[in-house]
DNA sequence: AACAAGGTGAACATTTTGTTCAGAAAGCCA
DNA sequence: TGGCTTTCTGAACAAAATGTTCACCTTGTT
């Protein structure tokens, strides 16, 4: 593990901030790879002498993208922040996270490529899942909107197929599936106030 | 409402098709518009006739993709199964349906690009709560693997930070967050059978 | 200071994209 | 059926982006 030559480093760095910056400027579809090296003030031999391509840059991107989006209280919560029942502090912290880091972000998500249709898909099952919910139960009686306990069972589910797709091992569908269904119940009684009796 | 020119329906479907087939043979990325109408038999101008784009045929083929994609149940579940505590029958054939289309599912969701970044949040979000679910919980407690439930947690959680980037309305964040951190109370508490007391 | 490694820009072949146009083919409607 | 309209087609073309090569310069390393 001998450590990188400086203008290596130099070079990935200033490569990596152009991308970023474009992305929030204009959109990663728009972006190319002579604007990179232009903004980056880097020749567009050296760009292909450190990745191959604009998805290997970005990927490469992935530590400024992902801690962009930590969501959750910097901290591990303890058992008792887990289990009560309001949200624990830091909660407005990651909302400024979120909000500064908002245009890229979007630009992230909204591709009008696949992401498009990933985004299809959750609504897709989310409006199902929302229709059935309504249709067995009644909006009134939940303490959570239905749209948004939807989304977040559409949101779990989609995670755990495409998981499931990748790995398979060491699930299997069914389990996954019997999973699932215990955890959605849970949330559903949870949303309607259901202790043990039906 | 006039009805389509049925060679363009013919045209839409071939090309359509030809998409499909060759995202599921090499990945959508190694796909050019020559490919695509070669495939299909049909003239590139008149790909463009049709569409501006390989996104835009894409998109349009979400029928064809999404309906690939219905895991549940294929009808609405009564209250009574909903709130039942095995999942629903129905699964095997969802199970089917998914494995003939893995090829084609696995490909659009694995690109190199930003969906790598999308899965990476997820796999990283997942890590994260894992992490925590063990430093507070013994993995003996559960009655799910803990790393399935992180994973049902973190697409629920990443679904809904999507979800408000692009629409905000009419949820603010802290209401998100409040309800997200209700729904994942209750998702542990299922886990490791807590009941009202801590 | 000397050597190695990295960066540079110009030139170039290649691929892909997106457009235009005139004519052929197919559908539509009476 | 025949006549009118829409769609499809292929060739040709311009423009853009990609990816590679090479000789030379600059910068780090020791």
């Amino acid at each position: 593990m001998t450590k990188p030559d400086r203008r290596v480093q130099r070079t990935r760095e200033l490569l990596q901030k152009a991308l970023i910056e474009l992305i929030g400027e204009r959109g990663y579809d728009a972006i190319t790879i002579q604007d990179i090296v232009d903004r980056a003030n880097v020749g567009r031999t050296t760009f292909y002498l450190h990745y191959n391509s604009k998805d290997e840059l970005f990927v490469n991107c992935h530590e400024a993208i992902i801690s962009q989006f930590r969501i959750g209280p910097l901290h591990p919560l303890s058992r008792e922040e887990l289990l009560s029942l309001t949200a624990p502090h830091g909660m407005t912290s990651a909302y400024k996270h979120l909000e500064d880091a908002r245009t890229l972000l979007y630009s992230v998500f909204h591709g009008k490529d696949r992401l498009l249709i990933l985004r299809r898909m959750r609504d897709w099952s989310a409006r199902d899942i929302e229709a059935n919910l309504r249709s067995a139960f009644s909006e009134e009686d939940s303490v959570i909107p239905l749209d948004v306990l939807a989304l977040y069972l559409a949101g779990a589910q989609i995670g755990l197929v495409q998981w499931w797709l990748e790995k398979r091992q060491p699930h299997t569908f069914e389990g996954l599936a019997q999973i699932f269904h215990r955890l959605q119940r849970s949330a559903i009684r949870e949303a309607f106030g259901l202790t043990e009796s039906t």
